[in-house]
DNA sequence: CGTCTTGTGTCTTATACAAGACCATGCGAG
DNA sequence: CTCGCATGGTCTTGTATAAGACACAAGACG
């Protein structure tokens, strides 16, 4: 009974702005109450506030500016570019893409998928298909599968341009899904005749094979994406701190 | 005059804490002055101080320990492994490398590794070639180049041993340089016959070609390491947050 | 078009208490 | 007497509060 919580306050009041944003009753790109209201109407301190809103914009999920305020972060096609696009060309500069969609299909996910997006056996997921294309070349390939209870009506309005620009905009935007974390795994592997076809190199050239994951802001699995990137103009580049 | 220095106090005063510990007036795994002696003697407020001791935690450069005190940070085999070794088994799960030298020379550098190591034309670099085990199979082949300036003497120590375990600690604590920060570029590559005749894989076998650039604590380029991972049981993680 | 005012986030200081770690003291069992 | 260990004192970092000076942005006003 002594601790009803034992985490620090500033830990709960980020809990507790994170599911404001997460759940919409703050909307994206709108302005949050100033500090001072907002650590009234939580009953804390300025500084213990302070420390709450500096771990959510770490996370990306707010934006503050000095004499202008306090605004719920956009998923802006730049931005998400820039945070999960890690493609770079041979002198290191990041590359603007332009997407292909080739299919778009659903039915009940396989092993491997049910494994990394932790689905009961049997459910069902879309797929989209789709190549990338950069400096004119189709450079990858990739497969994205999403849980189809996450992303009623994807079909609907999947007009290729919609998904084409950035698609972690179109499940913020389409689907309020707020995605902020990705885990990678990274192979090499030889293109087959259907990768070969698409990114127009001999069959059997190395690429670079990359298994994504990507969470949101609750930590759900909402996406595994697996690419084939053709590495003979392009790198993926990784930063460690 | 007015701004003698523009930046925030708690950035100069990490900048100073940063240069004692570069400068080795700090030792590795030494204790640091208190919170409050510290404060007294920079001339700053306890906050101001801890905010600069926080930067410098999330660095890496020290530890904290609650009751203890703060400690300037040991480049720990297990550390440095932990922060740097990206490579995981198929189940996820972190492997532990052996290490064996096959070769040290020294010469001038390429044109490759100067670009990449900010080095004038002619200036000599030590390479070290090795192969890393994982679970008695060969996996990675890999040349480490260092610039010969910073690392005097580096092949009267070189027992393999030294260099196997973990290279970053033997950095620190025979040349007194101390790993911060990498970038890696990342392609997809056939093994030729020399990888194939060290990894034990047919040549044309696809792998994951990893160049990495080693910064210090004063952001220098102190290591270009390119390595050959066999990716048919491992794999490259990364963390996207 | 410049200047002022107002509202915002940022920096710095100060104080108090909580929690973890360490150590010396001293009590009790053997 | 000696060993073992509980206990409390004291040092450390961690958390939370409050207050004021400052910097930046935007709109109002002259």
């Amino acid at each position: 009974m002594r601790r009803p919580d034992a985490r620090p306050l500033y830990v709960q009041v980020e809990a507790i702005l994170n599911d404001r944003i997460v759940s919409g009753s703050w909307k994206s790109g709108q302005a949050i109450p100033a500090e001072p209201e907002l650590a009234a109407e939580l009953g804390v301190s300025a500084g213990t506030l302070r420390r709450a809103l500096a771990r959510l914009e770490q996370r990306h999920l707010i934006e503050r500016r000095q004499g202008r305020g306090t605004y719920v972060a956009q998923q802006t096609s730049q931005q998400a570019l820039g945070q999960f696009f890690r493609v770079r060309n041979l002198a290191g500069r990041p590359v603007d893409p332009e997407t292909v969609i080739t299919a778009v299909t659903t039915s009940p996910a396989s092993e491997e998928e049910a494994r990394r997006l932790r689905l009961a056996p049997g459910e069902e997921v879309h797929r989209i298909d789709r190549s990338r294309v950069f400096e004119g070349e189709p450079r990858i390939a990739e497969r994205i599968s999403l849980p189809a209870a996450f992303f009623p009506n994807l079909t609907l309005p999947l007009a290729p341009k919609q998904l084409g620009t950035e698609i972690y905009v179109h499940y913020r935007n389409a689907h309020g899904i707020i995605v902020v974390q990705a885990e990678e795994n990274l192979s090499a592997t030889a293109a087959t005749e259907a990768d070969a076809a698409i990114l127009g190199c001999p069959v059997g050239t190395p690429l670079l094979l990359i298994e994504r994951v990507t969470f949101d802001a609750a930590g759900r699995p909402v996406e595994l994406r697996v690419s084939r990137l053709d590495t003979r103009a392009h790198r993926y580049a990784v930063e460690i701190a």
